[in-house]
DNA sequence: ATTGGATTTGGAAGCGGTTCCACGAGGGGG
DNA sequence: CCCCCTCGTGGAACCGCTTCCAAATCCAAT
């Protein structure tokens, strides 16, 4: 029996005959014999594993979207590597890590460089990119944008004007965060509303619950804000804990809305911009799947929409908290540093 | 300059004079040159990836055990596969498969069958189990017996005699379950406290959110129970969920303990049995890490300890309801199909 | 200049598969 | 009965790296 038969046995292929086939088996069965993965994937170069490149992926939002991606990987057979990347350093990196490892990519929530992105291309490896717009690969996105007005217009309906902004640090590097989106969104409702951004209300910190230092900051300042757009669910509670623990009330003292709309936002009752995570998995799993199967899918961008969800933490803001500005001061402008107008 | 020079260039050997040294990496620079990781892991029989068995990996409580695990991994220079295991039949085969796939083997609330664990021990793989106990590899654990008592006493103390259990469907084939041993320890309390089991009480449904049917069959019982002790969190919250749309209030109509007090927990107020989730995946990590340097940790038994957090989800019965078993029937054993005995 | 030991370097072998090519056997047609 | 074609089979070459061994180089000491 020669290794090639026996190979051709294992990977099922034609021309072998019905007994070789049998004995084959046979002799595998007894010796229990297993394939060794490795080696395979070196002669072949197929590696029957996709990754998935994620910031933080046990961040619940990120879950969610896993939540919708492993089933349609496990179905087609493909194994599923997870490379998280904690450090804005690993980025690069990780892409480049990453060829030879998978057939197939996809990254949540991160743009890869220009250049690692031709390198995947020169290597064969389809790329798919969710909650992150690019412009020549697939996509599958929301419009943060738009999610971030929807949020604000919500609060400025409501009767606010002092609204705050609670989002993550851009950390640079590689296109703009779903994060900035949201407040570019922010930006634009209070805009359209005439309402003059304040930038001491807007926060940003390095992702994670650093939204007790926001929450002191708010409330040093003179005029506190009636309402606190935070640019996703787990900053709005954090938000909303660190509150309570200064004896404030949401939503009569403050009005929280969140963003994404992740199962604990459910339990705790916050209102926020909800984003069909889990189906943004399944939609980025089904275009890497075919562009597996060689389907050209670069020109692929899906987009999903986004829904306002009321709950409990945004209401009116108090009697006399209500009006515009404090006594009508037209003073701070869009500028980005305009904190030395008179206040 | 030979293949075997840049080989040890780019692991770093000593014994290459430093002018070729900087010549190959320079080239390396130009060339923009990334060694084949699959290549290598051929050769050296190193494949620097660890592999995380788990069914659904994307349950909160999974997740949660996996938070505690990646940051380790990431900082040892690992990668994380991750095996989802989403039916039994897979089981034996996920950890074939893993064979010359990772370095080393965490799995997660699943025990090996023997027959694979003399397998990855002769393929020199070690394993580590978290949240399931065994006797011949490292495991790291929690006396879920201990904890279903602590949940069951918790009831018992408040007053409730009808203490239903819902719990996960035995899927058999490895080792008894988490929710195996809970339950075992709400017999036992039920037995320390001389309160009679009542086989109907005792709902178990494969894993998922099937709560809705336990609700349901439970009330429909002619003397609903007062009292659910729940196996896991989500059961418990799919519970309350469940009891809420069927219009009954908890824990006014029906006290509700968890387990595992996994984050939505917090949020919900429900009462449950917290374990060191994060802890036990770091401890576990922490012990394979050792392992994969060569140490021997077969031995090893981590035991974490389990605490009663009482939340909002339980209160005494009503009045009327307090009183033990209606009129005194002692008929009920500790049998398993006792239902015929005289109502 | 010669010799010997230490340091570098080149490259073959091997990791465990797949695949391609060549060869042998078997069968049908002339 | 021979030839040719087809089908099945064996095994060499190769995937891209590491590692080991032998050869080359270097330098100091004689």
């Amino acid at each position: 029996m020669g290794v090639g038969t026996v190979s051709r046995v294992i990977n099922g292929s034609a021309s072998v005959s019905e007994a070789t086939r049998r004995r084959v088996l046979e002799v595998v069965a007894e010796l229990g014999y297993e394939p060794n993965a490795t080696a395979r994937a070196l002669s072949t170069g197929r590696t029957r594993s996709v990754g998935v490149i994620a910031p933080f992926f046990t961040r619940p939002s990120v879950i969610e979207r896993l939540r919708g991606v492993a089933p349609l990987l496990a179905a087609s057979g493909y194994q599923l590597v997870l490379f998280d990347v904690e450090r804005p350093e690993q980025r690069t990196g990780v892409f480049r890590s990453v060829i030879g490892r998978v057939d197939g990519l996809l990254t949540i929530s991160l743009a890869p460089p220009k250049a690692e992105l031709r390198r995947l291309a020169a290597a064969g490896i389809p790329v798919v990119l969710v909650d992150q717009a690019h412009e020549s690969v697939a996509t599958v996105t929301v419009d943060d944008v738009e999610g971030g007005r929807m949020a604000t217009e919500h609060l400025l309906t409501l009767g606010h004007r002092r609204i705050a902004f609670a989002g993550d640090t851009v950390d640079g590097v590689h296109g703009a965060s779903a994060s900035s989106r949201r407040c570019a969104g922010y930006q634009r409702a209070l805009a359209d509303a005439g309402v003059p951004l304040r930038p001491e209300l807007v926060k940003l910190r390095p992702h994670g619950r650093h939204a007790t230092e926001i929450a002191h900051e708010l409330f040093a300042l003179a005029t506190p804000p009636t309402a606190v757009f935070a640019s996703s669910d787990l900053q709005a509670l954090a938000m909303i804990e660190a509150l309570e623990a200064l004896g404030r009330r949401v939503p009569d003292d403050l009005s929280v809305v969140g963003f994404d709309d992740v199962e604990l936002a459910r339990y705790a009752g916050l209102t926020t911009v909800a984003q069909p995570l889990q189906d943004s998995g399944t939609r980025g799993a089904e275009l890497l799947l075919s562009a597996l199967e060689g389907e050209d899918v670069l020109q692929a961008r899906q987009h999903l929409s986004l829904e306002l969800v009321v709950r409990g933490t945004t209401a009116p803001p108090r009697e006399g908290e209500t009006g515009r500005e404090e006594r009508g001061l037209k003073t701070a402008t869009d500028g980005m540093i305009s904190q030395s107008s008179p206040t």
